[in-house]
RNA sequence: GCGGGCGUGAUGGAAUGGUAGACAUAUCGGACUUAAAAUCCGUGGGCCGUAUGGCCGUGUGGGUUCGAGUCCCACCGCCCGCACCA
């Protein structure tokens, strides 16, 4: 042994692990459990320099979890239903299946060399028929809860290609096939009832204490709660029974300010004018166009048409506004009308500019009696209640008073109530694609939507299907559909629309607590194992998928199929930021962009260079994407550096819930650091066993500060910082010159507090100072308090809050002895100048301050 | 457009409201070498100074505090999400 060879130590410890089943998870009756997971990938086809980030931190938990004691849970599947697979097979000529389980294999022989800790006996993927018949048979038990439903929804049509687009196949309003310009339709969809949570979802989110506060502010916000005032404007000139137009509204501030109002062009009243009116109706149809996404529908144009039919505002029964079908109003949203006060939204004022509105400003005294004239007025919170309390009554001190004012006088008069709203919309779940999980029920022409029994579960993908024209492939087989009534035994067909995958990953983790069990859970297991103590992922994910698990959870818990603990699923959660890469790029003839790849570029003083000097502009920190040819392949980096090295830079550089940019040096630079410690460890090894030596007291403090820092950074995610101190006190053990002892027991210590991050390095090292067994296995090191505090504390003095001194105390010395200490020091006599501060601040073990 | 976040040396970053720049990389200087690489030692925010040291400094502008990278307000820039991408 002479030097560190990963490519030949990593695969001997792998096996070690594998042959000891260290990571197989089983119950244990006298140790705790934990479950840590980072969200499943998507098989892709490849690992990305990305998942490693995700799994190594994963691993560092699991691993450490493990030598502190507990019985882990660490599983790995895929969530392997979805797009990419279909247009892969449209592009190529195969089969999804046969795509998504070749990349599932390929990426699980990519990720093995790298060493996790995960117990591969509980793998699966969500393509399995064992998997998707068991989320079936949860489908069909939320119908028989009512936690699903049918209702009609809008989706993105393509006229061309004569079929339903993801939002992200819409490109600027348009088909990414056809290039047609997308129509908004109406299709009869599943819905899960995830509305009937909101308040539920909302309260739950405070009891969530190791969650990010940010990734509950979004989900709060995504829930939307508000207390508003729905209120009837009575109409004039509208068609029959339509004799009032519901609104709703939070800000009590702008109802003296409505000058009109607007319909969505799906609005009853809209349809009916649409009838009589030809015009109307055609506007209605304008309407309809463009993609459904709520940012795209905030973005474009802003388009009206007026009704001629009018409304009065109750707060303002002279005034009549005219009514408008706006193409930014929704169905979906709210009661699909609402008013517009033009002098204090923008987006009002600039309707009403367009369409020649009056704008009527309530605020004119804040504005010095300026009225509105080029922009809206947004006032402020201080702005809003003073003008409430002028206008309601003094008892009036928020705008939340003031609604509930309004609210009273409404529903005096009769024409409005109160009304709590929330944003949170129910999860539409039907999907008009073939690689998907098919929703278990039947059409029959007799007894209408008919459950499939369970029994006949799972209800599989077929596997003959033509996916090269757009269109559902399920859809249009010749027999699939073809099936016989549940309930009657008549001929029936086949509900052919699939699940949204979000609906797949909705409940896996419930499913690694007994993957191979023959209902969606085993009640036992899920008991012991859930709830994930520790889930890992991306911050994309803050919303949706964390909203839907959570949502999922109580649902299965309705259904029996998780314990009330498990309502929510995820103790604790940590969103890791990206891998990113540097772009490296020249200009063409015609100034477009000429991505190069980091092999081709000499990098020299922060410049790049192509072979032939010329030199490329360098874009750091881009996100990795194939088409910018920044894309690191964690494959190469494992054969060229080992496992251990890709794993220590992704969690040396950048906190882990930040970017963190992969560069060829640093990866270097881990690289190098590792062949350090490993030869320091071999020469420690060669050391005279008897060997005396001097400074053993400090080093052996240096290494108790080292395992309560690293045992503090891991807990904490502070992996970065860990790693800062696993360096420090790699130079401090390099230059001791303590005894054999010592350095041994320092060398191993750091073996074992490396370990979580570089297992195999940790192995070898252990193995190489004759340790027992496997460090996987062995029990984390524990800080001796004792050796953690100095007889002596070096204290910083500032003058006027600047550092001028410091000073030596003993660590117990009372206030009165460090300020007799501090007046004595030569920087505060000179400042003093023979005169009293103005204040002494003494904080014990910290700072002194003397204020002039 | 709406919601959320981030901003510190040349670079990645460290810092329970208490010594800003730990640790690492680049650079520069030195040792070793015929030389280079590797390795080791040192330097490593800016300005002034031989130096002891001094002044400035955490995107910009204000504020709170004995003390602000950290807390509050406004602004600028970048990133993420927006319900059929996973």
């Amino acid at each position: 042994m002479s030097r560190y060879d990963p490519a030949t130590l990593e695969p001997k410890w792998q096996a070690a692990w594998e042959d000891a089943n260290v990571f197989l998870a089983e119950p244990s009756a006298d140790k705790p459990k934990y479950y840590v997971l980072e969200m499943f990938p998507y098989p892709s086809g490849r690992i990305h320099i990305g998942h490693v980030r995700n799994y190594t931190m994963g691993d560092v938990i699991a691993r450490y979890k493990l030598a502190t004691g507990h019985s882990v849970l660490h599983p790995m599947g895929f969530d392997a239903f979805g797009m990419p697979a279909e247009n892969a097979a449209m592009a190529s000529g195969g089969h999804p299946a046969d795509w998504t389980y070749a990349n599932i294999d390929t990426m699980v022989a990519q990720m093995k060399p790298l060493g996790f800790g995960l117990d591969w006996s509980r793998m699966f993927a969500t393509c399995d028929p064992e998997y998707y018949g068991q989320q079936q048979a949860l489908f069909l038990d939320f119908l028989e809860k009512g936690l699903v439903y049918r209702k009609n929804a809008v989706v993105n049509w393509d006229p061309v290609d004569m079929t339903v687009l993801a939002n992200e196949q819409v490109i600027d309003g348009k088909g990414w096939r056809s290039g047609a310009e997308v129509e908004r339709r109406e299709l009869t969809q599943w819905f899960f009832k995830i509305s009937d949570y909101s308040e539920e979802l909302l309260d739950a989110l405070d009891g969530l204490d190791d969650w990010p506060a940010k990734v509950k502010l979004m989900q709060a916000n995504w829930i939307g709660k508000s207390r508003g005032l729905q209120f009837r404007f009575a109409t004039q000139d509208a068609p029959e029974g339509f004799d009032s137009l519901e609104m709703y509204t939070t800000r009590p501030d702008t109802f003296l300010g409505a000058t009109f109002a607007a319909i969505a062009a799906d609005h009853p009243l809209a349809r009916a004018l649409a009838e009589q009116n030809s015009e109307i109706a055609a506007f209605c149809e304008e309407c309809r166009k463009g993609a459904t996404n709520e940012e795209a529908l905030e973005k474009a144009e802003k388009i009206g048409f007026d009704t001629g039919v009018t409304v009065v505002n109750p707060f303002q029964p002279d005034r009549a506004l005219p009514v408008f079908i706006a193409n930014f109003v929704l169905m979906d949203y709210g009661t699909g009308a609402i008013y517009g006060c033009p002098a204090h939204d923008q987006r009002d004022f600039e309707f009403a500019k367009k369409y020649g509105l009056d704008i009527v400003d309530v605020f004119v005294a804040e504005t010095d009696g300026v009225p509105v004239s080029t922009e809206a007025y947004v006032p402020d919170k201080d702005v809003i209640v003073r003008y409430l309390r002028a206008l309601a009554g003094p008892e009036v001190m928020t705008s939340y008073e003031a609604i509930d004012h309004a609210i009273g006088r409404c529903e005096a008069d009769g024409v409005g109530e109160g009304v709590t709203r929330f944003r949170l919309r129910d999860w539409g779940l039907s999907r008009q694609r073939y690689w998907g999980c098919p929703i278990p029920v039947v059409h029959c022409p007799t007894c209408g939507v008919v459950p499939e029994k369970k029994e006949n579960l799972p209800i599989e993908l077929p596997r003959d299907v033509d996916i090269s024209i757009p269109g559902n492939p399920l859809d249009r087989h010749p027999t699939w559909r073809n099936c016989t009534c549940p309930k009657c035994g008549g001929a029936a067909q086949r509900e052919t629309d699939t699940m949204d995958t979000f609906v797949d990953s909705s409940w896996y983790f419930a499913r690694f607590t007994a993957p191979h069990a023959d209902t969606p859970t085993d009640p036992e297991a899920a008991a012991y194992w859930m709830n994930v103590d520790q889930y890992i992922g991306g911050i994309e994910h803050a919303i949706l998928h964390l909203l839907y698990s959570r949502f999922f959870a109580r649902a299965m818990h309705i259904c029996g199929h998780l314990p009330e603990t498990a309502k929510e699923p995820f103790n604790a959660l940590f969103t890791q930021g990206m891998v990113t890469h540097a772009i490296f790029q020249t200009r063409d003839g015609e100034g477009r962009p000429v991505y190069h790849y980091p092999e081709d570029v000499d990098l020299r003083d922060g410049k790049g260079f192509l072979a032939d000097g010329t030199e490329v502009e360098i874009i750091p920190s881009a996100k990795m994407s194939k088409s910018k040819n920044n894309v690191v392949d964690p494959v190469a980096i494992i054969s060229q550096y080992g496992a251990d090295t890709a794993r220590w830079f992704v969690l040396s550089d950048s906190p882990p819930e930040r970017d963190v940019e992969w560069t060829a040096a640093g990866a270097e630079a881990a690289y190098k650091h590792l062949g350090r410690v490993w030869i320091l460890c071999d020469r420690i090894a060669q050391m005279d066993k008897d060997a005396a030596g001097t400074g053993d007291e400090d080093l052996m403090r240096a290494m108790h500060k080292t395992i309560f820092d690293v045992t503090n950074g891991v807990e904490s995610f502070g992996f970065n910082a860990a790693i800062a101190k696993l360096y420090a006190f790699t130079n401090t053990l390099s230059k001791s010159q303590a005894s054999y002892a010592a350095q041994r027991q320092a060398v191993m210590t750091l073996a074992q507090l490396m370990a979580p991050m570089t297992p195999h390095l940790a192995e070898d090292i252990w193995a190489h100072q004759g340790g027992e067994g496997l460090v996987a296995q062995a029990a984390w090191p524990v800080a001796d308090e004792a050796m953690l505090v100095e007889d002596t504390v070096t204290l910083p003095i500032q003058i006027n809050g600047k550092r001028k001194s410091e000073i030596v105390v003993p660590k117990d010395a009372s206030k009165e002895e460090v300020e007799k200490i501090a007046l004595a020091d030569d920087a505060v006599v000179k400042a003093l100048a023979g005169g009293q501060p103005k204040k002494l601040i003494v904080v014990p073990g910290r700072i002194v301050n003397v204020v002039l």
